[in-house]
RNA sequence: CGGAGUGUGGCCUAGUGGCUUAGGGCGCCUGUUUUGGGAACAGGAGAUCGAGAGUUCAAAUCUCUCCACUCCGACCA
């Protein structure tokens, strides 16, 4: 334990009504510094680099290009799209000469810019351009813990293509790399469902959904044929019967991880973003865009992962794989041999690429130690104590398992792995 | 911004005008004892009772203003 400088907390702050800020922060993953504004301890933040680097692969996988833009954006970019004025999420300020600033809510505008300065032809086309960064948005309120904060992590990919029917086949497999990402994070149940292409597009946007009570969208879904709706856009004469297979529609509460966007020529327009096609005309480049939130998608992982002990993380995204507990014993030459094999255990597991938690510390109880370890939902734990020692074994349990079980050292990663 | 609620050591909380030098539990420090599901005992450190103004002989407690946080709603990944 030595390797995290954080504590548990008995309580939650009792302000705190949301699962995932709970669990987050009497584990010690998280702290508030003010209203849907965290910053990320040591914990937290090994979970929150997992996610993103599952998200990082995926979007490599796809072809996307990894870059990093500014989160200090001039007025002048967000006036050529024609936005400084009506985007109100934006969190505005000024510099010491008066000139005027907007923290990074989204990156549509810089992107583009970006682009219209190294896309001339249709050989330039499609590109695939993403980044996982920090964004701010003037929240009108701020709410359940990561769920919904003003400062958020998020992967935003952009395309860009000679055409729609380009742009078409690229959401598509834009779709399936999502699903693969959250499958990867551990959820079971994704609902990808229609919602509004926004202001600009009568075509549907799509949203990725994950059911649960925390969740603040409410989706209308049918579990025949798939088909899915945010309930802002579904047609009230539905009544509940499904507009496909007329079979019934069930709502869901659920949480919104993800989403992709037909943005078509809205900024590459105004922005005079075009290339000149094979025969030479001058076309504006279509664009795509796709949001996936690696800070909200912890906050959902526990949500939809946890019981009353605290959090149960799917193996992916753990923080840590394993953690080793050593119970002292009043015994001298036990405990030496605790000790030892406790060690032994933790640096065999640490060879073998295991990430792995060391409850070392000699002033806890034994009920203590299991406590924090399952509030911080280890997957799995390694139990060295006066008991295992006598029968020369380990004793090793799931966190979905209520006993552990005794096994010998050596099948302990044939065990785990 | 509208509605509801809450602010007391790091966390949970008692106290609703004077018996408060603000009490307890957790955590923290010292020591002793414990050791398989958040241990026990003893001692100790830590609080301008969210902030400011007011009422009063007297304010954590009453009044006003402000601030912060949570929840519901409007905005949104």
């Amino acid at each position: 334990m030595s390797q995290l400088f954080t504590k548990t907390l008995r309580e939650a702050p009792k302000d705190e009504v949301s699962v995932n800020a709970q669990l987050l922060i009497r584990g010690g993953f998280i702290k508030k510094l003010s209203a849907g504004v965290y910053s990320f301890l040591p914990l937290g933040l090994i979970v929150l680099r997992k996610i993103e680097n599952i998200v990082r692969e995926e979007m490599n996988n796809l072809g996307g290009q990894e870059i990093l833009m500014p989160v200090l954006h001039p007025r002048e970019i967000w006036e050529e799209a024609g936005r400084w004025e009506t985007a109100d999420y934006l969190y505005k300020l000024k510099d010491r000469q008066g000139s005027e600033f907007a923290l990074g809510a989204t990156h549509e505008e810089v992107i583009t810019d970006i682009a219209r300065k190294y896309i001339n032809s249709y050989r330039d086309l499609p590109l695939l351009v993403y980044q996982i960064q920090t964004k701010f948005r003037d929240e009108l309120r701020a709410k359940s813990g990561l769920l919904r904060g003003r400062e958020f992590s998020m992967k935003d990919l952009y395309s860009f293509h000679e055409d729609e029917e380009d742009r078409k086949k690229y959401y598509n497999t834009v779709e399936n790399s999502y699903l693969k990402i959250l499958k990867k994070c551990g959820f079971k149940d994704i609902i990808v469902a229609e919602a509004s292409g926004g202001s600009f597009s009568k075509e549907y946007s799509h949203e990725f959904q994950i059911p649960t009570i925390a969740g603040e969208d409410l989706i209308i879904f049918c579990k025949s044929c798939g088909f899915a709706q945010n309930k802002e856009i579904c047609d009230l004469r539905q009544e509940g019967v499904c507009p496909n297979c007329e079979k019934e529609l069930k709502e869901f509460k659920t949480i919104e991880v993800g989403n992709i966007f037909a943005l078509g020529a809205n900024y590459s327009k105004p922005m005079s973003l075009s290339f000149l096609d094979r025969s030479g005309m001058t076309k504006p480049v279509i664009m795509g865009c796709y949001g996936m939130g690696p800070s909200r998608l912890m906050g959902a992982a526990i949500e939809v992962h946890h019981d009353h002990r605290g959090i149960i993380w799917p193996e992916e995204i753990t923080p840590f794989g394993v953690v080793v507990i050593q119970i002292e014993s009043k015994n001298e030459a036990i405990n030496e041999k605790i000790k030892k094999t406790a060690e032994k255990v933790y640096k065999k597991l640490q060879e073998k690429g295991v990430a792995v938690l060391y409850d070392e510390r000699e002033n806890k109880g034994a009920g203590e130690k299991f406590m924090e370890a399952d509030l911080i939902g280890i997957p799995w734990r390694v139990v060295v104590s006066e008991r295992t020692v006598a029968e020369n074994k380990i004793e090793i349990k799931n966190r979905n398992e209520k006993e552990g079980a005794l096994i010998s050292e050596s099948k302990l990663l044939k065990k785990i792995l």
